[in-house]
DNA sequence: CTTTTATACATAAGAAACTTATGCATACAT
DNA sequence: ATGTATGCATAAGTTTCTTATGTATAAAAG
């Protein structure tokens, strides 16, 4: 997923989710350009786990695809389904949960 | 280390380490006490992923030991080395950066 | 007096979620 | 002709857990 930062386990999914309910539909390149984009590059996908994640994410019902073939390749487009929308405000509330618990416990200063 | 949050794994040898950084000397029941306390019992350290990352951070030089019989049962004493406390800094900074990092990416609203 | 609970350590099998490597294929730029 | 960007996919290996066991002592409960 990127380059030696054990936290980020955990969180691709999550990620995924984010983006895909604002956004509609995207395709896995789409995802890592955008990742890329938003964090300035300090966060890359690997195809190797993003990939497997999109494929879990199908078969759990939280994504849906359709392919559809553009500039003579195929490509894979990924929507998030309803439950996958009662799914992401779970883990988005888990993340959120995550980061007061770490913030209280390691006592982090908070630099907004 | 808890119930089903994927979002931990990775943070344990921080904590560990925190507490390690303030209290001079823990022996591993202590800490799993400790980290109940402090969280209101939402975060339990399960012995099989306690005792082995404190193997490790020995192994790696971060903690030493020293083992002593209390009420006819041995303890063993970790205490943070000086590597381990640079280690802890930077521990700490890769945490910082991941909250911060989720923080915007997800932006998830901040309850202080 | 025997069983449960708390204290205290440890390891081993299996699962989850990655990394790293590889493979296929098209299009465009050098 | 070769490398870079686009676009998908899988497979082997690693890390870090969970779950299950095992050993041992002391105090409380029945």
């Amino acid at each position: 997923m990127h380059k030696t930062n054990q936290l980020y386990k955990g969180t691709l999914s999550t990620i995924i989710l984010k983006l895909l309910a604002e956004q509609n539909r995207m395709y896995g390149y789409e995802i890592t350009q955008k990742v890329k984009e938003l964090t300035a590059d300090k966060l890359v996908l690997t195809e190797g786990a993003l990939y497997p994640a999109l494929h879990k994410l199908e078969g759990d019902g939280i994504l849906t695809t359709a392919i559809e073939r553009v500039d003579g390749r195929p490509r894979k487009y990924y929507a998030i389904t309803t439950k996958g929308k009662s799914q992401y405000k779970i883990k988005l509330q888990e993340m959120s949960d995550f980061v007061q618990q770490m913030q209280s416990l390691l006592q982090l200063k908070i630099t907004t």
